[in-house]
DNA sequence: ATAACATATCAATGAGTATTGATATTAAAT
DNA sequence: ATTTAATATCAATACTCATTGATATGTTAT
């Protein structure tokens, strides 16, 4: 077999930077960009135990009742976190098969 | 041994929450907003390869040359690149170690 | 029906920060 | 000495988004 072509251009680019990949750092930065507020972060990682009511959620939190709620929905508008509602009572959980792929995505353009 | 003690509180709190973890959690924080800002990140994608001088990062980015060289001050100012200067151009590269840290560190939070 | 509790919504404000335009610095080339 | 190229700095603007205050919704208890 005779080579004689160069190698595509494509091969140049840094990986992130090729055009296939630009949705996934999209996504990423998505996810950085919601993960990188500290309560919600908190949240996360209060929740990461087991399924908590706002109201426990706020106790951890010194936060305002309205922004721990909004928040919350911010998570769970990424699909991060579900609710359930139980009488007078909201209970929030991690969606951890979520996480995990959003950590997964992410390693993707931090590991070396 | 008789233990006649409640189990101290402390151990309710999420780790996240603990008074020890506050300088953790901050500087979590702080890596993930220099790195949800797309074009930080992919510079940093850019540099995981070789080390590479500003002109060839701004190949690859759509951006004014003044807006890389702000970025790059952010993520140098942090730590994450460091640059030497070679004749009229400046190469940058990627701290490896710095950011192998910082990843740890946030899972710490994230791991499940 | 009314009150009390838990949570959510919404508009307005404010803080932080990416972006832009103009200009400065530094080093090589003519 | 002047010009050109590569990069950095700085002030001003624009924009995103967290925060606040007020109010609404839904549920249980009286």
């Amino acid at each position: 077999m005779i080579k004689t072509k160069k190698k595509l251009s494509n091969g140049v680019k840094p990986s992130c930077c090729k055009n296939n990949s630009n949705k996934k750092i999209k996504r990423a930065i998505d996810f950085l960009k919601i993960i990188s507020e500290e309560n919600r972060l908190k949240i996360l990682c209060i929740l990461k135990e087991k399924e908590k009511c706002v109201c426990e959620i706020w106790k951890h939190l010194e936060l305002p009742q309205n922004l721990i709620s909004h928040h919350l929905k911010v998570l769970k508008d990424f699909n991060l976190i579900s609710s359930r509602k139980q009488g007078i009572k909201v209970f929030y959980k991690l969606n951890q098969r979520v996480l995990i792929e959003y950590v997964k995505l992410l390693n993707k353009f931090l590991n070396l």
